[in-house]
DNA sequence: TGAATGACAGATTTCAATATCTGTCATTCA
DNA sequence: TGAATGACAGATATTGAAATCTGTCATTCA
């Protein structure tokens, strides 16, 4: 396994396979050093403690699972069916983790408990994404002019329910699809114009 | 401390006492017979497991603590404001126990995490109280036509984010109150008669 | 006779001794 | 010379034996 050069990113990956194996509490640098075949004095060297390799193997993997997401954001879909889509696929990945590998999902979460920094630049990122999309909304006429960057912040902290890894444990219960649905459109419905119902680009559902 | 005849209301004063003084780690069984003087064997003849005493505890805590949002839901205060009151107030509750009285916060939110009945049937009372504030307000007008039950629930969970306590680590927050403010706003605007708004008082059709 | 007791078994928690881990740094190696 | 090592101190985690707790029930008490 010391085949090649150390370099931060093999001992990322490293990282991440130990953490995936042993979970957050048993994973140490020992056993990520070991993993690359060299002595855990050589990870410091790249990183400067156990809580900075964490949190960029937290960087990375939430870097990952938020890409379809930048997509959405950056596409030209009409702004109300965008932030809907936005809305459900944020959702869908943190229920398709929660659900589909419950221990990995726990394992992160553990990691985001002692990132608050890490977290708190995610948190803001998804954020800005929210507002680009009301914004365009605002600036289309299919929203209400509306803070786009108040708004985004609210429309965030009003799915919490359905994205803050914390609730995770509500996510399998029936029912959910619908309550999610439903929290939606009263949120398109809070951002609708008020007035004439008339300058839509494209009609929506 | 054993003047009297042994009630399960007793009990439960006691056990709330012990549990206040202790925390729910340190509590037992135990430390409730002998400040009411008896033996633990008694208080088994009252309450059929320790999970049950502290299920009864935890009932009259959440009792005892939402009594003002009933009186606001019976109010006859706009519904509008009546709802936006409701929702300031349940806000209110928790974030002053929760920054005024941190451990008992965390002792109630201990028995909480393994009491699912009883936090089913709270939660329950909570959204009726919501949907007989819109069910008020589709009736006067004031709100659209909506199916009060089913958005008295996404209310519920669009406003988690403020009253659930995994998330009271956020409540001290600068910025948490414009940030409440801003949802409650955007809620109601999503509840708002599409045409004109409405300020009538009870027209109904 | 019905409420209260307290000894008991099995489950859970505590605690201190032991082992392991993190982060540093003087030394080695290529 | 700069990357890698490994011994080390202090911090943290593990472990298992001892203590405590829960829930039961035959017995006592009033």
């Amino acid at each position: 396994m010391n085949d090649s050069v150390l370099t931060p990113e093999r001992i990322l990956a490293a990282a991440e396979d130990v953490l995936r194996r042993y979970g957050p509490g048993k994973a140490t640098v020992v056993d990520v050093a070991q993993a690359l075949g060299v002595s855990h004095g050589s990870v410091y060297r790249h990183f400067a403690s156990k809580a900075a390799l964490r949190d960029a193997v937290l960087r990375g993997w939430l870097e990952r699972m938020m890409a379809p997401l930048r997509a959405i954001a950056a596409s030209r879909t009409a702004p109300p069916a965008r932030l809907r889509q936005w809305l459900a696929t944020l959702r869908a990945i943190k229920r398709d983790k929660a659900l589909g590998e419950p221990e990995l999902f726990t394992t992160y979460g553990a990691l985001a408990a002692n990132a608050r920094e890490v977290i708190g630049e995610h948190v803001e990122h998804l954020r800005e994404q929210i507002a680009s999309i009301v914004a365009a909304g605002v600036a289309s006429g299919d929203f209400r002019k509306v803070d786009a960057r108040a708004t985004a912040l609210a429309i965030f902290d009003a799915t919490s329910r359905f994205h803050y890894p914390g609730m995770a444990h509500l996510w399998g219960m029936p029912g959910e699809d619908a309550a999610f649905a439903q929290l939606v459109d009263l949120l398109l419905a809070g951002l609708a114009p008020t007035s004439a119902p008339g300058k839509r680009r494209k009609p929506v559902a």
